[in-house]
Formats: structure tokens, C-alpha cells, sequence
DNA sequence: ATCGATGCCGCAAACGTCTGCATAATTTTT
DNA sequence: AAAAATTATGCAGACGTTTGCGGCATCGAT
């Protein structure tokens, strides 16, 4: 069953107006008399007149519709991401349409063509952990369609990008476990790929080495999936085998904090007393676990919200793609809880 | 800058023929020789053709769009909904657009605006705290308009319902406190207005009399915001106010559970040898916490397959509402964990 | 040679809205 | 009183697709 929906052409009708006319009035062109536009008002109101943006859309070559793309919603800080997203899009009259890749390369393709499909205005990308390549963006750059880039990168030329400063946060919590006296700090990185795993890692590194803290190859170890249990098991593995043992953890994200600390329990060693931990992101879980985990926090809505201000000043023209910075950063801010501090 | 897009016109013109006979091409449909069926395909391979889908929409009054209207998507719980929804959506063909109301009964009724203005072809709702009056969706059920409610639904006739066994599974939660020994439980109970609320508590309740243990209100607590803190703060007053203390906590959801933990390990009290909890919906952090929260688990992507291919259905007339029946329920399962096992 | 059937394709209208241009009516200016 | 300016409205075409209908060949059968 198909929703009746009254069109200009039957306030027109009923009027004995032309369409011309009514679309002027319900605008407030100038060049309708006061009366007229009252007449047609009062009715569009009882008919409950609603405008197709489907035909505004075609007439217009815009749809006032922007495609988001992410990894996984689930994702505490992807979630808090969108809502920034929602919030200053609305705000400036635009839809949002929103897929997720689930990590596949394969999704984020098709996703991108059934949204250039549905013409929408411009891009927000945060890429999967498949890509690579980024031909099925750069092509698009080239034409000069709207992309903004945010969290995860590329490195194209001329790209937009919105990310925090994970160099600074990262080299930041390092930090503060080298001042809580942890001087044997491991690392757990995330999946080499990725822009912010690099600059994670460099963080980590250049702390310890401001810090006359030798530092070793073997303190780093990827965590490509990233969730506790990958996390767990490489912990045990560490904590049983090396000789020199780590005297703390710095972890890529959140839920591999969970899985050293998990780890550290199971071999009886005490957080804070014996091994320090710092996670990265700041999920919802962090102050509720025992001990509640330091985290590096990072400002989803934020970015959203400063990522879609960005797109929508690219497509209303506003901004000029070739004049504009072309990386914004955003600061982290690293919240000391009890994982961390010696007592 | 507008991406220039070949259309069926510029393929016919390069062809020399016209745009029906592209078109048709295009979808092999009978009555076109196969050689001009090669040659329209091949040139719009190599022009990179992309229809037109909101040319298409407007044609058919169809938008082969889904509107999807849920509270917020930081919920675990609706995150993984919105899989479900996503995973049926796009392999039958489906667009889907996404808001969250933020709880806000005003956001709700312009999402549902906005998104009947992009001619979306049916909703998938779990409706805001804040609604209490159903008129902006039974006015469209009125008028045959697809909707598809989820999780939180009205008590409306007719309406068509995917929810989980709230009081089964709230039911079978509670029998597992009492089979473990404890007697004086307790539950902290979600916002009253809500349906899912009241099925808890019934299914609390029933097992309760079911096992011959003499229920009192004063053992049931509302936690309208439902967040970790509020259910903290409650607990502690529990905990030491009455003179007649709890053994056990079922909570409503997850949060407050973790408020419960954190009040009884301030207190003192260990979990589960002095306080059994038990938690609903499962999230993530549940094997995370320590002891790990024993909890209901709702079938969240399961939930969101179900209603989309509901909706799809009646959406395609493959199904009639008012022959269907109404309300599908989906079984939950209990996860049996630490923090509700005595030892 | 005629007829009917069949295969291939184009015309034109439609979906709902906007907008440049023309037109008609009214008022102002000279 | 005629010309010019102003005001209020309508016409028609466009955005990109689809689709009912009709037209023109070609071919086989009678």
C-alpha cells in the first residue's frame, strides 16, 4: 500500500493555480501576492502537504545526502563518531545514509557505488582494515567529489583528513607509565597497515627514547585482530617465555588492555602493583572494570562533528579543496585511572 | 564540483539509438537484438554507466529505502541490530537510512518526517523513552504504511512486532539465582513506561512465586536512566538502609549491573559467595568485568534480520499485515557466568 | 501475391519539482 | 493619454528512467 501523498500539482488543482505558482508561494518567492500565498499555505497545511525530495533531488542534481562509511558500528568509539556526524548534519539541512564494511574491502566497494548511485553529495570514510589501495577513492578525488577522511587515512595527495593526534597521545601515556616508575613497558600494537597504528608506535617509541629508556625490538607486538582473547594469549606467551619480564603494558586499543590484564591475573601478578596498563580509545567498559583501566580518550563526536562541518563546507563550496589544510588533528586527552598509578 | 555521470542518454546518442532501447539493453529484456544488447553494454562498461537511482526512485515511486528510527546507537544491543538490519537489507536490494533519536520524542517525529520526504518505502522503529503517544506511527499504519517495530513496540492493534522473550528469559535468569541458593533477590528495574520493563519484571516476579519464595515490593527498585552510577548509588542505600539485606541482584540491563558490583565490592561484600547478579542483553564487557557478569543474552542480529525481512515482505506484498500475525518472539539465552555461581 | 506473425526499435508521456521566459493586468511616470 | 514600469501569474522544458503502444521490416505460410 502506497502512502497518498498530496503534490504541488493538486494544491494547484484544487487552487486553480499553476504549479509554478504554488512551488513560488511555499518558498516565499517575491512576485506572489501576500493572498495567494496565504491560500496556498493554509491548504498545503490541511492537505499535509510534504515535498518529495526524490524530485527535488533529480531537479537539482543534489540530494542534500551525505554516505557514511565505517568500519563497525559496535565500535564505542565509531558510535559516538556518528552521533557527531548526525548531529551537525541535521542541523545543516542533510541526510545521512550509513554502511559499514565489516573490515571487508569488498563491502566498502559496493558501498561506495550504491551510494554514487543514490547521488549523494560527499563522503565520510573511515576505511577497513583490508584496504590497501585506494583507487576506488582517488579516482573519485580526482573528479573533485567531496571525500572526507576520518580516524583511518590515506596517504593521497590532497585528501581531507580529520584524525586525533595519536602520536601525542599515545606518546603521552607512555609517559605517564615511565613517571609511575615502569620502566620495562611493552607494546601492544595494532595491525601495521594503519596510519594510527605507525603513529602509535612511534609515540610509544620516541617517549621511551626522551626517557633514556633502552629500547627493544621484542616490546613490540602486533595484535592484527585486536580483541582480548588474540591479546590474552600473547600475553601468557610473553609472561611465560621471556626472560626479562615486561613491568607494563601499553596497548593499542581497549580491548586488548582487557586481555593483558585478564592474562596478568591468571599468572597472579597485581595491577597496578606488579604491571601497569594503559589502553587507547576510552570504551564505555574502561571505569567499570577492577582495576579501572587508564585510558587514551580519544573525541568521537568531535571528530564526527568537525569531519561533517568540513564536507559540507567542500560541498556548499565554501571551501576550496586545493586552498585548505588538508589535515585537521584533533587532541587526545589521557585519563589516568587505577591501572596505572603505583600505589 | 559535480561528478559528471554518463547517463542512458549519452550512451543512446553515441550509439545513435534511443534511450528506451538502451535502457531495455541494459536489462536484457526481450525484443532487443543481441548484438545491440553487446554494444549498450559494452559502451556503458567503458563509460562507467551508473544509474540513476534516484532517476529510478522518482519513476517508480520507489526508493528501495529503508528508514530505521532507533534510541542510539552506542547501545551494544542496537549496534548489533543494525548488522541484521544492514545484512538482510542489502542483500535483497535494499538502501538503508539510519537516525537515533537520542531518546528525544521530538527527533523521533522529524526523522520520521525527513525520511517519509525521501519517499522511503517502510520504517524499522524501537521508539524513544520519551514516547508515549503513537499517533505519528499509527496515522501511517492507518494508511497502509509498511512499519516494522522492534525491541521497544506500542500497544497498538495491528502494529507488527519483533521483541525478545523478555519475560522468559527474565524468568529463566531469576529460576538460576534461586537453583544457586539465594533467597532474598532483588531486581533493579528499567523505566516503567516501557513494555520491556514491565516483562522483566513479571518474568521476575513468576519465577519468584513459582519457587515459593514470598515476594515483596520493596525488593524491586526503578533505575530509570539505567547507567552504572544511578544503579551504584541505589544499591548502596540498599545496602545500608535495609535491615533485611539482598543475596542477589537481578538487574534490567547490564550497566546496572555493574553499578551493582561496584556498590557490593565497596561494601565489601564478595560476588557471587555474598551477592549473586545476574545482568540482561550481554554486552561486550560482560566477560571483561571480574567476576565475569553472568547475563541474559539478547539475539541482536538476529532481531534486526528478522524485522527487515519482515518488513521487506510486506513491503513487496508478499504478506498482509492483517492476515500476518503480529508480534514474532525471539528466545533469548541465559549465559551462566561467574558472578552468579556459588562455589 | 497476400496475409499474419514475428522481431526490433522509437515516440512520447510520466514521476514531482523548479525556473527562465513570456504574458497579462495594473499602476506609475511623462 | 500614451508609454513605461511594476506586479502577478502561467507555459514549458528539464532532471534520468521506464514502459505502453505503435511502426516498419522481414519472413514463412497459404
Amino acid at each position: 500500500m502506497k502512502l497518498e501523498q498530496a503534490t504541488i500539482k493538486d494544491i494547484a488543482r484544487e487552487l486553480n493555480v499553476s504549479s509554478s505558482t504554488v512551488s513560488r508561494a511555499l518558498k516565499d518567492y517575491p512576485g506572489i501576492s501576500d493572498e495567494t500565498k496565504r491560500k496556498v499555505k493554509e491548504l498545503a497545511e490541511k492537505m499535509n502537504y510534504r515535498p518529495n525530495a526524490i524530485a527535488l533531488s533529480l531537479r537539482k542534481s543534489r540530494s542534500f545526502t551525505i554516505g557514511v562509511i565505517i568500519p563497525e558500528v559496535v565500535h564505542f568509539f565509531f558510535s559516538t563518531v556518528i552521533s557527531g556526524i548526525e548531529e551537525v548534519a541535521f542541523s545543516r539541512g542533510y541526510n545521512v545514509i550509513l554502511t559499514q564494511t565489516n573490515e571487508k574491502l569488498a563491502r566498502e566497494k559496493s558501498s561506495v557505488d550504491t551510494m554514487l548511485s543514490n547521488q549523494i553529495d560527499g563522503f565520510l570514510v573511515s576505511y577497513s582494515k583490508e584496504t590497501t589501495d585506494f583507487n576506488h577513492f582517488s579516482r573519485l578525488l580526482d573528479q573533485g567529489f567531496p571525500i572526507v577522511f576520518f580516524d583511518r587515512v590515506p596517504e593521497i595527495e590532497d585528501s581531507v583528513n580529520v584524525v586525533v593526534d595519536d602520536f601525542k597521545g599515545s606518546y603521552e601515556a607512555s609517559k605517564h607509565l615511565i613517571l609511575q616508575g615502569y620502566r620495562r613497558i611493552y607494546h601492544i600494537s595494532g595491525p601495521v597497515q594503519l596510519k594510527i597504528s605507525k603513529e602509535r608506535l612511534r609515540g610509544y617509541q620516541a617517549a621511551l627514547e626522551d626517557h633514556g629508556i633502552k629500547f627493544e625490538n621484542s616490546w613490540v607486538i602486533e595484535c592484527p585482530r585486536g580483541d582480548e582473547n588474540e591479546a590474552k594469549e600473547i600475553t601468557l606467551e610473553i609472561l611465560k617465555t621471556n626472560s626479562e619480564k615486561p613491568d607494563a603494558f601499553f596497548c593499542h586499543n581497549d580491548m586488548a588492555a582487557v586481555g593483558v590484564m585478564m592474562a596478568c591475573k591468571e599468572m597472579g601478578l597485581k595491577i597496578p602493583q606488579d604491571i601497569g596498563v594503559v589502553g587507547f580509545s576510552n570504551w564505555q567498559f574502561c571505569t567499570m572494570l577492577d582495576p579501572s583501566l587508564s585510558s587514551v580518550a580519544q573525541p568521537g563526536f568531535k571528530m564526527g562533528a568537525k569531519a561533517t562541518e568540513i564536507l559540507l563546507d567542500i560541498i556548499e563550496k565554501k571551501i576550496n579543496t586545493k586552498e585548505t589544510q588538508n589535515t585537521f588533528v584533533l587532541d587526545t586527552e589521557l585519563l589516568v585511572r587505577k591501572s596505572s598509578v603505583k600505589i
